[in-house]
DNA sequence: CTCTGGAATTGATCTAAATCAACGGCTTGG
DNA sequence: CCAAGCCGTTGATTTAGATCAATTCCAGAG
């Protein structure tokens, strides 16, 4: 692996600090490979043998306890995953699999582990790093304790809806039984979680929805930054 | 505060990696101050002013949206919170108020991070800390996201037991309306999950529990490491 | 273009948990 | 020592959401 290849990677919050001489070591014991969809890339309770990047295409973070199954998390290039158990030589716990066709680079846990001991400025980006994934799960979290399905699906919409560009047309990211895993419900309540918000000017068309009635919404949804920011 | 007087600060895994002149610094620059029961020491959505260290007593972190409360955890000796907040001199994303009288060390954030951007091995340490938490927080998600209330509290019953020694006794380290929402459910649910695990060997008196029969409780909880683990 | 299988929806029903209400017991302060 | 209040429990009821079952919709394979 040639860091040349990788621009995108190169300017990686995580990365993008750290020595020229390091991350061209980091990328040399890399692995950029290409999986089909649906592939279960790592799975909860092995050992952390590398940090994943995604380059291209779309990972989905799960967890499974007792026959259940539950979304943890979506991860869009260009993204990373399971740093947290990398850094602490720890096994992983949540398990991944491609959502489509991906392109992944597989960086060896050793040399992460390494290069953090070694590179100052590294060791701070990681810093950075693991408050957001810390404070993007607090907010989860919160999401799931403090608020009903409803209010969940709500405020997401908006989330995405703000993401791409608030042009009251917003496309899903993923399929609805994704989403509703991923928000905490059933896929038939999902769906019955569409009708109760089509009184709020929510239009579902497939993975198409229009928000008519942004301020009914609003009012019904009540986000939250401390929730719903981004990076508050 | 001299460092002397707090020789368990010290100890903690955040602190005892960094140099005595930059520990001795922050010590010099930090507060420490008893509080009265059920006092609000910080409010989600203020800025990060200190990172808060538990000397004595105990804390609840917890969260408000919408007119609901939540309890996210609790913190005792020797023990830190709201350490993301402060590296990322960000808002809190949780409340935090005394459960006891407490004695409570407040070490201003602007030191925190002048001294993370000086000292590498306080940085290093401070991954460490961070990834611990993350990971705390992800379990608790996979908790909630997996299991019913009666498993919460029957893996929740299995862990304090453990903690406390294994003697088939064990005590509640707070009081049931806490933990109640502490497991994600309201107080009357608590009570009447306490009674479904009844013919499980679950004996309660006030807040002390005897466990009669371990083997019959750990097959209706099934407790996950990747869940319910300490450490892994 | 048609067939097929998964995804999504809808309806009916069931269950877990919340809510509302009442009561007993323990603590606390006068 | 008694009164007041809160905590916890119990019972009755409601509600949110899950489950089960049937049907429709749609995209991809042949």
């Amino acid at each position: 692996m040639r860091s040349s290849d990788l621009p995108e990677v190169r300017s990686l919050e995580l990365f993008e600090s750290m020595s020229d001489s390091n991350f061209e070591a980091l990328m040399q014991a890399a692995y950029l490979q290409t999986f089909p969809a649906q592939l279960e890339l790592i799975t909860e309770g092995d050992p952390a043998d590398f940090l994943y990047v995604v380059i291209e295409g779309c990972v989905e973070l799960f967890a499974r306890t007792n026959g259940r199954e539950s979304t943890m998390g979506m991860v869009r290039p260009v993204g990373t995953f399971i740093l947290a158990a990398v850094l602490k030589d720890a096994v992983y716990l949540m398990s991944a699999r491609t959502c489509q066709r991906s392109k992944l680079l597989m960086v060896p846990s050793e040399n992460i582990r390494d290069i953090f001991q070694r590179d100052e400025a590294f060791a701070r980006a990681i810093v950075v790093e693991l408050a957001n994934c810390y404070r993007t799960v607090v907010k989860e979290h919160k999401d799931l304790k403090l608020r009903t399905a409803v209010e969940r699906l709500a405020n997401r919409l908006l989330r995405y809806h703000t993401d791409q560009g608030g042009t009251g047309m917003l496309e899903l990211p993923q399929d609805k039984r994704t989403l509703a895993s991923l928000l905490g419900m059933t896929p038939e309540n999902l769906s019955r979680a569409f009708n109760t918000l089509k009184p709020y000017g929510v239009v579902v068309r497939g993975n198409k929805i229009s928000l008519d009635d942004l301020e009914a919404l609003s009012t019904l949804a009540k986000p939250n930054p401390l929730i719903d920011g981004r990076d508050t």
